[in-house]
DNA sequence: TACAATTTTCAGAAATTACTGAAACTTTAG
DNA sequence: CTAAAGTTTCAGTAATTTCTGAAAATTGTA
């Protein structure tokens, strides 16, 4: 396993921004490597290509497999683990999207939620800032589960749409208030 | 500055979401305490509420204002200096997405297009792949660049809209289709 | 079952990040 | 200009996170 400077210097970038993502560099960079690999690699040609223990590779990748990131295969006559990246490029960005919210937005969904049930002695400014918290992470995990179900496609056209959408929106309003 | 039990458990949680958010445990707080204060707080009472050195208050200010999610203000007759969370929970909510953008996807962007251009001896598997991921934070960031610039209002209201989008999607493109 | 190949675990070491508190600096008022 | 009030900086320390490497556990084979 020798990289050439280019797939280096991205692997040791995406270990860089590791921690900035989510994971640390060590994870970051195993992700890269599977990314931009196509065959499949095993934990012993992973540490190897990043000069990192045998250890840290198995944590990483279990780390990984919980993102769901990554794929386990094998291959015949060979006892090892093999892994690829799993998925396109935009499989794994949908992926990270759903492990981040889960990560980052459900904690504090759940914290709210409970809170604002039980009134506790809160000032009313308090109370309604938490609830103002609580409804907007409340419309972006709905607005996330909702595109997520959407086809590649479909979402990609949508995103290229541009300030279009919102001629779109119009429509769909005026719809909307004719039938009320 | 004394907080009830629930905004002591809302500050104490944001603290330790801080991490998973990109910023640290104290900024984290500071963060929260200035979201459900009304008033504005000097660096004194800060640190007093979160109980941490006045020094740490000065450097989790300082970060909070690159994020541009809190606000300084003066009173009449009092050389200390107030702060406030910026804006409304909406307001901050784009902050923090544009933020992050900024820090955890512009440099790698940047990084991906100088190696696009110098194509290196890189595998085409590699290539490809880079291109790939190229295409979708690029695709990515122009679409939140779009959404941002939308009213509040507007953008709620897609958000809302459900699988809704796809219908209207099909209008669009149906349009888009006639015209060629 | 016994053994070899492989993976996982985890205690301790190393590296990184965060925090404190006192000194240095800045600002304003008189 | 000086002093007082306030803020920032930063060296040193504390806390946390990450990594290593060897031992333990697991898996597959004969």
């Amino acid at each position: 396993m020798n990289l050439d400077t280019d797939s280096q210097a991205f692997v040791l970038h995406c270990g860089e921004m590791g921690s900035r993502w989510g994971f640390n560099r060590t994870v970051g960079q195993i992700c890269a490597l599977l990314v931009i690999t196509e065959d499949p690699l095993n934990a012993e040609q992973i540490a190897e290509a990043l000069s990192i223990s045998r250890g840290n590779v198995s944590m990483g990748l279990k780390e990984l497999q919980s993102w769901r990131l990554i794929q386990l295969s094998h291959k015949p006559g060979d006892r090892k683990e093999y892994f690829t990246a799993s998925g396109s490029i935009w499989d794994m960005g949908l992926t990270i999207v759903e492990e981040r919210r889960k990560r980052e937005i459900d904690p504090t969904l759940s914290l709210l939620r409970s809170q604002l049930l039980s009134d506790g002695n809160k000032s009313d400014y308090a109370q309604a800032r938490l609830q103002e918290i609580h409804d907007l992470l409340e419309l972006l995990t709905n607005w996330a589960s909702t595109l997520s179900t959407l086809q590649p496609n479909t979402l990609q056209s949508l995103m290229k749409l541009g300030t279009g959408v919102t001629k779109v929106l119009e429509f769909t309003q005026g719809k909307k208030s004719a039938k009320k």
